[in-house]
DNA sequence: CTGAAAGCGCTAACAG
DNA sequence: CTGTTAGCGCTTTCAG
């Protein structure tokens, strides 16, 4: 069933080391010679053993990619831009999902390690322990985070600007006369969101007192920011805006917003962060920070490629990608009666 | 940098044999023994090489997966259900997006065979061509289709009873009043597809003359849908209700309505398929056939996993899982004006 | 340009 | 229960 370069040879009539020089393209082969080999083995349908090959080459042309769950669409389009750059440079990618699960987490990074892939791209490293954490900077294989630890650290990282995304939010609602302000996030080790959040609160703060705002920290998931909203609109009704930490929460809080009778943009504006593709479909379209998660997949493999390949010592690559406010029709701009507020300045940065 | 087994067995002062036994958990190694070489494993920090391991044993516990694009949620969902499904079975998945592209397609299809995976999972098999799918079909690994193949084949399946998705849809939609209808569908070779329009116009045909459809094929992908939208607007003003291959497509013909002043579900009623969970969210949320994404995925590896074990001639399964219409909003029953028609039955199925 | 030989790191008979 | 010995299928010096 199957067929071994050593056949090919024999069939050839060549010797084993001359089969495999003529199948791997070296130079150093007669043309002749050549294509006696290339023959025999679409003759016998030949296909190379890529496991034996890795082996003696210690190379294994596989990237494994750890997120939280592919079913976000966010992580869709990171694995796609992944999958396309790896595509293009030969190399496969392991997917795998860890729901951010400590256990699951390290079980996975092991598991690649022994698989010996050419590198981990990873959602995070914060769950791991520091013993974790050191071992998986000690493996030797480049890592590549699209969530930078704080903290020093010898991970490469692929981000987008959340700390600008966050202020672009807070400023954007800020401008339309909101004072009111609440931001619904996620766990508070997870640093793109820690960074959105501090954006955010910057923006509040530049207002004076002007605005002011409330951060509720729960789960960054649909039901998290359904559980978040009922809870906002609880214990918070003078809210008039929100920041959501991502989209598929902010979707999430557009649930809980309907079934407590809040009209969104009416009673609340709300500003996501993302920009996936439903979300301009849904109702209403939500105004959200875009990123781009395709583009950030794709520069981590390269990234990530880059360094599998160099020579000497390992150099981590840090690149962050710009965001922008894209406007849809889930905000207002609302009369400032409850506090007094110099004209809201036309000239407010959107960009 | 990397520590082998061979040391491992120095380090403990045994065999290499009995390293061997002792790491893998093979019944016949003495208890004392085993701790001392686990100490020494622990304390050298050994990882195994699995590439090595599965060049011996021939099993590299990896799988193929090969789909379209994961950044449809539909695939999303199969894809985490397939992962669940191989984490607990302690494989890896790798991933491929084709596109549909046959080029690609073959690529892949050879390179997850040069690595020696336990199996194939794929989307479907239409865009290869007889030689390679007799190629793939002779290669000795399983294959399990998400979308069956038209004639005879030895591929196993697992797929929703897409049929009885159509003719639910069709028979919900004629039970609301409608008569002029349309179906929105993909390319031909698209078995799933084929189904559900069969079953469609099933339901159609089982009117009598009571009703009437249209079908429309293009691109079974958001743009497509719009496309087909604007196409169907312009060409069939008098249809009032609209059976969409997918969920996917039927975001995008929201989009024509909405641009070409269409209200849904006011002028037409619209129903999907896939019942993804952006579905509920949208505006209106949509009526759709549900089908068990995750469970698909996941009864997929588990067959293959079947098949992978199991010794002697392989025997492919064919698995088929029910659906059932989720109705939200999307639809509207109408007064029955253009032509003589019965009363509406109230006991009309809808399961 | 081609052949011979030595492994990559590990498992699996087969003896002992 | 443990050691010896062959390889898995391939690449890669090193001679010739």
């Amino acid at each position: 069933m199957k067929v071994t370069l050593r056949e090919i040879a024999k069939e050839a009539g060549v010797n084993i080391s001359t089969a495999s020089r003529a199948l791997t393209g070296i130079y150093g082969v007669h043309k002749a010679t050549r294509e006696k080999v290339l023959g025999a083995a679409k003759r016998l349908n030949y296909r190379p053993n890529l496991m034996a090959r890795s082996l003696v080459t210690g190379k294994s042309h596989t990237i494994g990619l750890l997120i939280s769950d592919i079913r976000n669409p966010y992580f869709a389009e990171i694995a796609r831009g992944a999958e396309d750059a790896a595509f293009a440079a030969s190399f496969d990618i392991i997917l795998c999902n860890s729901d951010l699960d400590p256990d699951k987490q390290f079980r996975y990074v092991r598991s690649l390690l022994e698989k010996n892939v050419a590198g981990i791209l990873m959602n995070s490293v914060a769950t791991l322990t520091p013993e974790q954490r050191a071992e998986l900077a000690n493996s030797g294989v480049p890592v590549v985070l699209f969530n930078p630890p704080m903290g020093k650290h010898s991970f490469s990282t692929v981000v987008a600007d959340n700390y600008q995304g966050g202020r672009l939010a807070g400023e954007y609602l800020i401008g339309l006369g909101h004072c009111r302000l609440a931001h619904l996030t996620g766990r508070r080790n997870h640093s793109n969101l820690v960074e959105r959040c501090r954006g955010f609160l910057d923006a509040v703060d530049a207002a004076g007192g002007l605005a002011n705002a409330v951060v509720i920290h729960g789960d960054h998931s649909y039901r998290g920011g359904y559980e978040l909203g009922r809870k906002l609109f609880e214990q918070h009704p003078e809210v008039t805006a929100i920041f959501a930490a991502n989209d598929v929460l902010a979707f999430g809080l557009v649930q809980a917003a309907a079934e407590m009778g809040k009209s969104i943009p009416h009673d609340i504006s709300l500003v996501g962060f993302d920009n996936l593709e439903v979300s301009g479909l849904i109702h209403p379209p939500l105004t959200t920070i875009h990123q781009p998660k395709y583009e950030i997949g794709q520069a981590a493999v390269e990234s990530l490629l880059r360094q599998a390949r160099a020579v000497g010592p390992r150099v981590p690559e840090q690149r962050v990608f710009g965001v922008r406010l894209e406007e849809r029709a889930s905000c207002r701009r609302i009369a400032n009666v409850s506090q007094e507020r110099p004209e809201i300045k036309a000239e407010f940065p959107r960009v």
